[in-house]
DNA sequence: TTTTGAGTTGTTCGA
DNA sequence: GTCGAACAACTCAAA
């Protein structure tokens, strides 16, 4: 028997259960594992999400002994035929979950050949989508109520990791090592993350033995390296959250508590695509639906290149650049920014840090997005409205975040740096000055959002 | 069914 | 500078 593995988020080894699955269906025959470029994603996003990709799949091949087989195209025409060229009798996978990754799916495995089954085993997540309801067998809406289910409800061990694995490749299709070249030697690339799943168990260890204590207080300060650094790793499955859990089992206390509420988020909000797929692109609650937005060009370019004249805003928006990834604190940061501030609709923000976070994922981003816009779950208050300036000072309250980002200021010392308006030489080397007055857009925000409620 | 308490991450103002 | 109160109304979860 020969069986494919087709892997998408799922791109490791360890505690892999569709892995397991297909190695098990092999029984004496070949595994094929299989990686499918799909032109439409793969053009569809930008550089950085097409690097990190790129990166991973090479790790993902060398720690399999150059076993892995790429593909190009469109899965429904690809996989079948992979399918039939290695007399498969089976096509496993990890079972999808946002909407785009079902309608696939079922595209798929509508089209595979008789004689071949198709499997699905295992989610990216630790409690899959549509499992954790409440009393009533409803799915929640409110994320702490979530949590307590989720936690109450458990997840299973990691699954066991094959000792040796003997993979059949099966001849790659040029278009997509050409396509994996390129993408590595796209010019003006971020620095990325060490790709591989070695890399991410390294970093893990090192987060939890030295950072997990503080981390419930640390991780809201961008200048500090506090956080775990593993959504890059999470967003294409080199790391499942299940492993993450069990690397922490033991662990008690606030630092502990408070990642694994940051897990339970992210399986949160995969929850909720999972019951409102249209919420990846559209207003989750439609009583703001009417409100009304602007579309100023220049604004947006501005807030994009990081040249808004709000230093921590500034900051994060280069960092986003620079490193394909941005602090969460800072994400909300300037994201409300440019909801409230410039009172553009939040997808357009969305659509650019899918665009550019190497950990981009429509779920967690796009719902992110709506919770500070207020349209998405548990919205905001309409009073928080994030101060730029205050939030810069709470948050990095030394200046070093800012200066590191933005080196038009770093002749500004400690908190300076956040209000160059206020130093006679805070101008001097060429920072930009604020585009927009804070409190009267804050004030404008709040208006429109009276207005829509009327 | 009704009721009650609570809801990630905030800001401002005045004492 | 620090602190507590006020800032709407609504939806959700659970008793």
């Amino acid at each position: 028997m020969t069986a494919v593995l087709w892997l998408r988020r799922d791109l490791r080894r360890r505690d892999h259960p569709a892995l397991l699955a297909a190695r098990e269906a092999a029984g004496d025959g070949d595994l094929v594992v299989a990686f499918v470029l799909d032109p439409r994603l793969w053009d569809g996003g930008g550089p950085v999400r097409r690097a990190w990709l790129a990166a991973t799949l090479r790790a993902l091949d060398e720690s399999l002994d150059g076993g892995l087989t790429l593909l190009h195209g469109d899965p429904r025409s690809v996989v079948p035929a992979l399918a039939k060229r290695v007399s498969a009798s089976s096509v496993h996978v990890s079972r999808e979950t946002t909407p785009a990754g079902v309608r696939r799916d079922e595209a798929v495995r509508d089209v595979l050949g008789d004689g071949v089954e198709w499997v699905e085993t295992g989610t990216p997540y630790a409690v899959g989508p549509g499992i954790v309801t409440n009393g009533s067998g409803d799915p929640y809406k409110v994320f702490t109520p979530f949590a307590r289910a989720w936690r109450e409800h458990g997840w299973p061990e990691p699954a066991p990791t094959p000792r040796s694995l003997e993979v059949r490749h099966a001849r790659n299709d040029a278009d997509a090592t050409a396509a994996l070249d390129a993408a590595l030697s796209a010019p003006d690339l971020p620095e990325l993350p060490p790709a591989g799943e070695e890399a991410a168990l390294r970093r893990f260890r090192a987060f939890r033995d030295d950072a997990l204590g503080d981390y419930a207080g640390d991780r809201d300060l961008p200048a500090v390296d506090a956080t775990s650094r593993m959504s890059p790793y999470l967003k294409l499955g080199v790391v499942h959250p299940r492993t993450l859990l069990a690397e922490v089992a033991d662990r008690r206390g606030s630092g502990a508590d408070t990642f694994r509420d940051e897990l339970a988020w992210r399986e949160f909000y995969a929850d909720v695509l999972w019951h409102n797929p249209r919420s990846a692109w559209e207003d989750l609650r439609p009583a703001l639906s009417g409100m009304r937005y602007d579309e100023p060009e220049d604004a947006i370019e501005a807030w994009k290149a990081g040249r808004t004249g709000y230093p921590v805003v500034d900051a994060g928006m280069r960092q986003l650049l620079a490193e394909g990834w941005m602090h969460n604190r800072v994400r909300m940061i300037t994201a409300s920014f440019l909801t409230k501030d410039l009172h553009v609709w939040w997808p357009v923000g969305a659509r650019h840090f899918l665009d550019r976070l190497c950990d981009g994922d429509v779920a967690s981003n796009n719902h992110g997005w709506q919770w500070v816009a207020g349209t998405g779950t548990d919205a905001s208050p309409y009073f928080r409205v994030f101060n730029p300036v205050t939030q810069g000072e709470k948050f990095d309250p030394s200046g070093e975040y800012v200066r590191r980002w933005v080196p038009e200021l770093r002749h500004l010392e400690g908190k300076a740096a956040h209000q160059p308006w206020n130093h006679e030489d805070g101008y001097a080397h060429g920072y930009p000055e604020r585009i927009v007055d804070h409190a009267a857009e804050r004030q404008e925000a709040l208006d429109r959002l009276a207005a829509t409620k009327r």
